[in-house]
DNA sequence: CCATCTATTCGATGAGCGTCGAACTATTCG
DNA sequence: CGAATAGTTCGACGCTCATCGAATAGATGG
């Protein structure tokens, strides 16, 4: 069992799971992964969803620890959290 | 990225990613993984719900891959599927 | 100041799913 | 056979949530 970083509260981890489990937020979360930064319109270039909906999915990955904002003038950044997503995987090992 | 087992196809991450968002579900899974066998009578012992949704968490935890059902007699035997579980889990790091 | 652009918020809608009771199947035992 | 036990299946109910359009807020540029 790897430990990484600090251990995640019961609330954290399902928000967690839960902002997974829906199929376009997890590719949305990989692009930013994969991206370091990125912001709402390059999201919505490869999702075929409205603007209001990707606001609403930033919204869960950022209330889940996943993401963090960045407002930089009228357009926001988003940068993924790897040690909160590390954390994430390594509690699950201890299943 | 450490590699454990076969990669799993995109179905079964999402179905094992919706079958762990459900809170009293990922009780379930805990409950069987910490056993390594266990029937439906015992976790009805410790989850306060009725036969028939155990019943459908075990259906959705079985299409998922995370368990296994051996039906004994009148009883249902489930065991944790650990490799599937470690692949789920490495695949998700490689994010 | 006004128009434009990016993102958020609001309300509504529709689908999915967790849950239950009841009916059903299958097995065990007297 | 008949009763009891263990799980499953079915249909229905409620709640959650992904999604959208429209309205709003804030920033930029003419």
């Amino acid at each position: 069992m790897a430990k990484k970083g600090p251990k995640l509260s019961d609330e954290q981890m399902q928000a967690i799971a839960r902002a997974v489990a829906d199929p376009r937020r997890f590719a949305i979360l990989q692009q930013i992964a994969s991206q370091e930064c990125c912001p709402c319109g390059a999201v919505r270039e490869q999702q075929p969803i409205s603007a209001a909906t990707i606001s609403h999915h930033m919204k869960e990955l950022s209330d889940a620890g996943l993401v963090v904002v960045n407002h930089e003038g009228r357009t926001a950044e988003f940068t993924f959290q790897r040690g909160v997503w590390d954390s994430y995987l390594s509690q699950l090992s201890n299943i």
